[in-house]
DNA sequence: AAGACATACGGAACACGGTTCCGCTTTTCA
DNA sequence: TGAAAAGCGGAACCGTGTTCCGTATGTCTT
């Protein structure tokens, strides 16, 4: 059943792997230079392809910012448990993991941005890191509040859309997402 | 040294004053069927003006959202000094008074992420909303910290970004603007 | 009232970025 | 080695913001 489907449907070209690989280091370089919002063009440019090939690859930029982050993203993911085991008390496995990811993304200019926008082509990238990184959210705040730490009943999606946006901007020089999201810490403790 | 500039510079021509009016009217009707973003194209076609229009008396889009908002963000600075005198204690003041500014935000789809966008063209918004508001903050945040309520030095400036931010998306499902605006009031409390 | 002149207007034209589409090239497979 | 499939490039198109200039309108003077 598995296997031999009507004649193995002929594998992936050469050129085509090696594209898409040309593709991923582009779009990291060119976000680094220039954020998450780096003009499609210049990707192309800077991998040698044509704008068309972007697309084939990667539909809508959001799969490319997939793409591209998908190891840190994991990464962040599987920190959760490991905190959880290591820290003095589940807040404080909660806070570490809360500045992880916040570590992650001020670093990625524009990602917070694009984490929030309405608009339908990042739908995939909203999907990705909230299906990925809410359910890990979601177990630290359950064994704080078990713990009798924090407040019972925070949802994790909505306390990972806060934090996001709390990160947009992070780079403004009279700006400080660390001290703010400290704030939402400290707020989240019973007193 | 005052007024007589000259000889009075021709004053401005009746109908400039009726565009301007018609101008602010329609650009408020589409900032709320499409948010402060609205096409330029949408806002003149409803002023029954041509898009030079818009330009002549608005040079940035900045400076239409000030023009159209300014009524509700006078009244929001207005508020802290009566909330302080008639508050129970400082930090009440200081949570109403943020109340206050989260709901003007949240009703106007789009503001709370022009607020954020670092493009050139949105500097006198940011100016101009930073300005007035930020000095009312201050005063609440210095109040209730004298009173002891809350963390001493926390940035007036560094407050209003991080509710701002906190406020993108606020018309989203799941997504709770309100609590955690509330998670950082309560954080900001000595314990 | 009429002419002269500044002021303001409209909208075509341009710039820029995303997205689509199709003729051509490269790779794969027999 | 020669189809046929897979993939490619980039021109062309669309929607927005922005500029610019020939024309129209209001205002002031005489």
């Amino acid at each position: 059943m598995t296997g031999t489907e009507s004649g193995a449907p002929r594998k992936q070209r050469a050129d085509s792997r090696r594209n898409e690989r040309a593709l991923l280091e582009a779009a990291a370089a060119a976000f680094v230079a220039s954020g998450v919002n780096a003009p499609v063009r210049d990707i192309a440019a800077r991998a040698g392809v044509g704008v068309g090939t972007i697309y084939r690859h990667f539909p809508t930029r959001a799969d490319l910012i997939v793409a591209v982050y998908r190891h840190q993203v994991e990464a962040c993911a599987e920190a959760g448990p490991v905190l959880l085991t290591e820290s003095a008390t589940p807040h404080a496995a909660l806070a570490s993991w809360i500045h992880l990811f916040v570590d992650f993304l001020v670093t990625k200019h524009g990602l917070a941005e694009a984490m929030r926008s309405d608009d339908g082509a990042f739908q995939t990238l909203h999907a990705y890191f909230l299906d990925r990184l809410v359910p890990v959210c979601a177990e630290l705040l359950d064994a704080a509040s078990t713990a009798g730490e924090i407040i019972p009943d925070m949802d994790a999606l909505v306390l990972m859309h806060g934090i996001g946006n709390l990160c947009i901007g992070a780079d403004s020089p009279d700006y400080d997402a660390r001290l703010m999201v400290g704030l939402v810490i400290a707020g989240l403790r019973l007193r």
